[in-house]
DNA sequence: TAGTGGTCTAGACCACTTT
DNA sequence: AAGTGGTCTAGACCACTAG
């Protein structure tokens, strides 16, 4: 009959004691021992409820010292950076996969050195385009590094857009992303078909396994068309 | 003599697996009880490493069913919202707030409806600049609901930003951020020292405890001076 | 309905850090 | 030296769901 799981149960209660300031910044929490007698639960029950709130940074623990509420700040959020097809559709818009360019090249210095190769070295390149009824959605330049991507040069990503292929078929481990805002330029401007001088919301994102570098993509989304939002923590205190 | 946990050996063995492409999505992983007894742990040390696998994404669990390795995507990713201060210093520029206005007054239809309180209720806003030595970091146009925020009318937020008093002082269980990039009408651009149309990086929030709406602010920082970067996830897999 | 994950306990030992 | 958190075990029972 009992829905809610004891630990979380712990969770809430000190999560609430903290959202609603009953706990300040710095104060002690009692130790894991005398909160398992006050809930009547055993010690791992409470070490599980206040490991998972230190996880999200709400505590600060240390052996010996005990463990305090942590200095709230801002610090991490968690954006949420949707899958293009979903959020094109999401808007009520038809979405298209344009393929304009797959060539091997040689990348700018500034790429190959993000891709750890020698200036001069010839890679995949594929730009596209993606877009959400008759506006364009986003623009990708992407670099790939054939050595660490297998059967990246067998694909043509005239259907399929390099970026789904590469996740569901390379290896890696990490995806790095840097978001910025910039005004469009001539040339950027015509691929996304928006007015010179438009705000354009930019995503950089390095791909690799370790210190292999697989891929390299620049996005560009007009600024009108994406907002990135960050995930609502679901919070259960009152379900009213 | 053993340094790395148990769970942890078992997580970083599965991660790597997965990572390297070894399994592949939608891949079965052998049941808790199985691991177990590979690793010669207990069932509960699989457990939570599977579960903390499960938690970053990289596995779906369903009772019955078993473990499957997820599909890979982007879906989430963690962005710093750094402390301001703390970004401009790092930037090797001199930080300084300068408070622009501290008044009463009726808030926009928009503001007022996402803070949920009725139009023309007046509320306090407070206005505000932060600089990078000589050029403006962030412009600030912050409302508050003060039925929410004990003692901010007290507040003159000459010295101490809004933000800074906020975090420390009110009662808030959820920070919901949207980011976007657009370009400075004539206004924004004057408070901001920039030129008119230059791009701008917009960061909303909305600082909230269950259904009391504490503040909205409205933050603009200049294109060129604020790149938001994800947190690399920490991977010890080979420490070349 | 059988197999899987989800939770929980009581007890143990260890590691760290403040006192 | 002592108190705190960190990890681990063996065993148990429950809850869900695919077959």
């Amino acid at each position: 009959m009992r829905k809610t799981p004891l630990y979380q149960i712990v969770k809430d209660s000190l999560r609430a004691q903290i959202d609603t300031g009953e706990l300040m910044t710095g104060a002690r929490i009692d130790s894991e021992e005398v909160l398992a007698d006050a809930f009547g639960c055993s010690r791992l029950t409470v070490h599980r409820a206040l490991r998972e709130l230190a996880d999200e940074g709400l505590l600060v623990r240390n052996r010996r010292a005990g463990t305090q509420v942590a200095e709230r700040d801002t610090g991490g959020v968690l954006i949420r950076v949707p899958r293009i097809r979903e959020e094109v559709e999401a808007l009520g818009l038809a979405y298209r996969y344009e393929l304009l360019a797959r060539r091997h090249a040689a990348p700018s210095r500034l790429v190959a050195g993000l891709l750890r190769v020698g200036v001069g070295r010839r890679m995949l390149q594929v730009v596209s385009r993606h877009w959400a009824s008759e506006r364009v959605f986003q623009h990708e330049n992407r670099w790939i590094n054939v050595d660490e991507a297998d059967g990246a040069l067998d694909v043509d990503f005239s259907e399929v857009s390099a970026n789904d292929w590469l996740l569901k078929n390379a290896a890696y481990s990490c995806i790095d992303h840097e978001i910025s805002a910039l005004c469009a330029d001539a040339e950027t401007a015509d691929d996304l078909r928006v007015a010179e001088g438009a705000a354009l919301l930019q995503v950089r994102r390095l791909t690799h396994l370790a210190k292999k570098r697989v891929t390299y993509a620049v996005l560009m989304h007009p600024g009108d068309l994406l907002t990135l939002r960050s995930e609502t923590r679901a919070y259960s205190l009152n379900a009213s």
